[in-house]
DNA sequence: CGCCATTAGTGGG
DNA sequence: CCCACTAATGGCG
């Protein structure tokens, strides 16, 4: 279908070039999102799209693992609630000191983590060396950026935004030294997105550079199991502060590892997305997408 | 009831 | 001052 298979192949998500599946979901997203009042069917979204109905199911199938109708199910506030729900984890979990990421389930992305002191990144990631690329991935391009200490960045962009996310994510550390390393930074992009990849052998490093609030907060998140979510205010509970879900929101929005710290997973406390700084429609095809494969 | 819109309280940066 | 929150309140089918 694609002859141009980069480096990512054999897997059953959207990894070709350009991130084409992704457009064409988001595209879907947008539309349902916005007429969710008057259901357009297959037939009309792939008239739409001008895509054949039966192309449209293939590609949805081949990027979500269901039927645009089943994805549809999973997008729904109905279902947003029922990840909410129940399951409480343990406030102590040994695999949360560890650093891993959920309670060894089979198809997680395994993390170990590393905090960057204020002292070491308050001056704006002087001396700090990052080196940076863009890949493809089931969400659209990805910027992901490393230092000599782990995974740093992950960003997402439009066709054609990609300038926009690198100011985006350059401004956060303006004193560093920025280094084009597509070949360094593809084989992350590669452990990131692909879910065959992902292993408790062989953890992923990340480096998280935030305020002592923030990397409370992102550890948190990092505990949120594959396919589940929690509420802001569930979140500013389990690290001490229950009144806090407003400042606990601000932190997720300044979460510098898209999906890999996964602020997909938290959501309003009515289930409603609320917000995603890489856009809301990207947040949703997240969730559809680990629906998917949940 | 249920579904908005508005408001006040809230804590971190 | 800004903000990816939330519970309470009041209006309107």
């Amino acid at each position: 279908m694609n002859a141009l298979f980069d480096t990512i192949s054999e897997s059953a998500v959207d990894v070709t070039p350009g991130g084409h599946d992704y457009e064409t979901v988001r595209k879907v997203i947008t539309m349902l999102s916005e007429d969710y009042r008057d259901q357009p069917g297959l037939e009309t979204i792939a008239g739409e799209l001008g895509m054949s109905p039966t192309g449209l199911q293939k590609t949805f199938t081949r990027w979500a693992g269901l039927s645009p109708k089943a994805f549809l199910q999973a997008i729904t506030l109905d279902h947003a609630k029922t990840l909410l729900g129940r399951e409480q984890l343990p406030l102590l979990d040994t695999s949360y000191e560890l650093g891993l990421s959920g309670p060894g389930r089979l198809h997680d992305l395994f993390v170990t983590h590393e905090a960057m002191s204020p002292g070491e990144w308050k001056s704006g990631g002087e001396g700090l060396v990052i080196r940076h690329g863009f890949h493809p991935s089931p969400f659209g391009r990805s910027l992901v950026m490393i230092t000599d200490r782990g995974l740093a960045g992950v960003a997402f962009a439009d066709e054609g935004k990609e300038q926009t996310a690198f100011e985006d994510m350059s401004a956060r550390w303006p004193k560093a030294r920025y280094v084009e390393d597509q070949q360094a930074t593809a084989a992350y992009a590669k452990r990131i997105f692909d879910p065959a990849e992902w292993s408790s052998d062989r953890p992923l490093k990340v480096v998280l550079i935030g305020t002592d609030f923030q990397i409370k907060v992102w550890e948190t998140l990092l505990k949120i199991p594959f396919g589940k979510a929690k509420s802001y205010s569930d979140i500013a509970a389990e690290i001490g502060c229950p009144k806090a879900s407003r400042a606990v929101g601000a932190a997720i929005g300044r979460n510098p590892v898209s999906f890999v710290v996964p602020c997909h997973r938290a959501l309003g406390k009515s289930g409603a997305l609320t917000g995603y700084h890489w856009g809301v429609t990207r947040k949703r095809a997240m969730l559809g997408w680990e629906a998917g494969k949940a």
